[in-house]
DNA sequence: TTTAATAGTGGATAATTGTGGGGTATTTTG
DNA sequence: CAAAATACCCCACAATTATCCACTATTAAA
């Protein structure tokens, strides 16, 4: 599981080098082996192990083919993700086409989120947290599940 | 499985360099026999391993051959269907009709989609992304399927 | 505080890949 | 039938990328 948020730098090749509390874990369940993609709702990227990010591809690709929401997810999650190999630093390199993406330049933020972990740009992240703390949840929009979860 | 995004460049004489990533995995799967054809949807070209376009085309050969919308699918897809075979360096030639109907100049992009491998335009894929990206998705249109995937 | 260990960073080198082009064969066009 | 255009195969150089190693900073231990 993956929790917590750390700062990161990016260096000059693009390469980002892992909170090291993660490495043994990442050797133990996908011999670190991962996969980076994007987020379609905001402009970061999310890195899962390998085989976490199999189980979701399968699903993804089961949605229907006729369907144009199901047809524009599976482009945007499947075109966008990239294999992503440790190397013996225990960095992985980020590919340019989603560092624009997400527009990451040297400050990043790692985002634990379970069984991902969330990539922003770490301007992004602050702005976006500030956004979240000011609009306001609106009580009927909310799922019973959330209604009714005990912190 | 075919994943990820990769800008390549078209040459002079119409050749296109696959990324390596995928060389040895076309070699094995299918010696380096593709076929290519356009996409329906969109003005991209797909490109399959040899193999999973025979499946493919079995399939399309059974629609209903009384059908409008089969008849037009059939035509269309076999229609436009060439043989390639990748070239000692990997590269491939694609047929000049092909290129015309997708609009390919110098820039491409390569967009794995599980069995195919798209090829945008660049200008295209960035244009149709960005439209993806601001077309809200209509909660009520939403697949079930969809609805309920944990990313 | 000194020493050791680990983590983070940068860079040189080696290997691979991308790109262009020459020359011949083949097809198309006038 | 000649001429032009395209396709095909090959090689060689250029550019990029991966790999490895070394240095610095930071944390932990003695």
């Amino acid at each position: 599981m993956f929790r917590g948020i750390n700062s990161v730098n990016l260096d000059a090749k693009g390469r980002l080098a892992l909170p090291s509390r993660y490495r043994d874990h990442l050797l133990k369940i996908c011999s670190g082996l991962l996969v980076v993609t994007i987020d379609i709702n905001y402009r970061c990227l999310l890195l899962y192990p390998r085989k976490e990010w199999e189980q979701i591809e399968r699903k993804i690709e089961s949605l229907p083919s006729f369907d144009t929401y199901s047809g524009r997810v599976k482009h945007l999650l499947i075109g966008h993700a990239n294999d992503l190999e440790l190397d013996k630093n225990n960095r992985i390199l980020l590919p340019q086409e989603l560092r624009l993406y997400a527009g990451l330049e040297k400050h990043l933020c790692l985002i634990g989120q379970g069984k991902k972990l969330e990539i922003w740009n770490q301007e992004a992240w602050n702005s976006q947290r500030e956004k979240w703390f000011t609009e306001n949840m609106i009580d009927g929009d909310l799922p019973e599940k959330l209604k009714t979860l005990v912190l």
